[in-house]
DNA sequence: TGTACATCAGTGAACGCGCGTTCACTGATGTAC
DNA sequence: TGTACATCAGTGAACGCGCGTTCACTGATGTAC
């Protein structure tokens, strides 16, 4: 089995695909979506400009797999919370909230990414099956507080929307910066504020 | 006085700056934000590819000023829903809320310029007020709600960023398409939605 | 174990394209006298 | 009222650049025998 070194040195790159797709991360990151090239992507992976083309074909179908981890790791985010806290109801959504927000800050480019109204994508079954998979964590973090998991009822509606809308537009105030009196916080402050922003949700 | 069609013939096009963010307006709704091109504004606008550049200087600075006049549309249309409601606190709010995700559905690419993370102009006169303005309106009505318009209060911005971010974070899941049994419901049901969503709150 | 061959991953040169920017220009407008 | 001149708004040709895409290629890997 060749080591990292060797296969950074061989021909062949080993696995080319997820370093493309880190490379985009970053190329989003610092360039912005606007600023999103195939090119710039294979520079950072260190490889000639047209291997991307041979994994994605184009720049949309590589945003559309990187946004699709996204949503992996925001699922991930949310769980890794919930398995630090206690297990009834309402700690578990809040969990999921802080683990919301907490990948929300850190990652903003790919939030916008992952929830811009302009991404393609909604086909893909990868983002798809990972968009489904986050999304679950908190509307079943909101049917066990709720203790009724029937999504087809209005108050389940109203509960699960209300919660998420929150969670969510504070995640993109703050990123934005519209939020003034967060700015100066510390993690664990904003942390202490969102806890009390969801408890004056009633479910 | 020359006409509007008189001075559309002229060599002088009479408000190239306003069609120029007309056009670009429309330009970002059809190619969305990485497809954006000043040659396209140009195109629009019926003049030649280096006229914006007298106006603007660059696609970043005529971005801005077309984020300005979207967050001044914002608040006009809650002023607007506003002026159509009861004087009292809490029909107010809801108007407020019911007025900025009335204008998110109907502008999603604007809104998504207006609060991107990534949008340059911070430090634009124009677009900081205008954004004010906006915010203004939202924070008033929350203030008027509470009884209270000392923002230097906890309770206080934690009521703030609750309905702020409700209102925001809803208006952004809709217009992605995440809100999957929002998607049939008719104008007047999804206000009906909002309001009982807004409902929810504590404040 | 070795050899031959097929497959695969990435290369690098070449291409056409639309972009932003520059700049000398021209037509329209406003002002002074 | 007319004339001369300055200023301003938009033109259009030209430029260099980085992009995505194509394609014949080459080096590495895997497999059959």
């Amino acid at each position: 089995m060749p080591t990292k070194a060797e296969q950074q040195k061989s021909y062949h790159h080993g696995d080319l695909r997820a370093a493309l797709i880190d490379a985009a991360e970053k190329e989003l990151t610092e360039k912005g979506y606007s600023g999103f090239t195939l090119r710039g992507c294979a520079r950072r992976a260190g490889v000639s400009h047209a291997a991307p083309a041979h994994h994605f074909g184009s720049a949309a179908n590589l945003l559309i797999k990187l946004a699709a981890t996204g949503f992996g790791r925001l699922a991930q985010s949310m769980e890794q919370r919930q398995a630090e806290s206690a297990s009834e109801p309402i700690p578990q959504l809040m969990a999921a909230g802080i683990g919301y927000i907490e990948f929300a800050r850190q990652n903003p480019a790919l939030l916008q990414l992952m929830f811009g109204s302009d991404r393609p994508g909604s086909e893909d079954e990868e983002l798809v099956h990972h968009a489904q998979l986050a999304f679950g964590v908190l509307t079943g973090a909101v049917a066990a507080v709720r203790g009724d998991d029937d999504f087809e009822n209005r108050d389940a509606q109203l509960a699960i929307a209300s919660a998420w809308s929150m969670v969510h537009g504070f995640a993109n105030l703050i990123n934005n910066g519209s939020l003034n009196f967060i700015q100066g916080m510390s993690d664990e402050k904003v942390e202490q504020f969102v806890l009390e922003m969801i408890t004056r949700l009633r479910f």
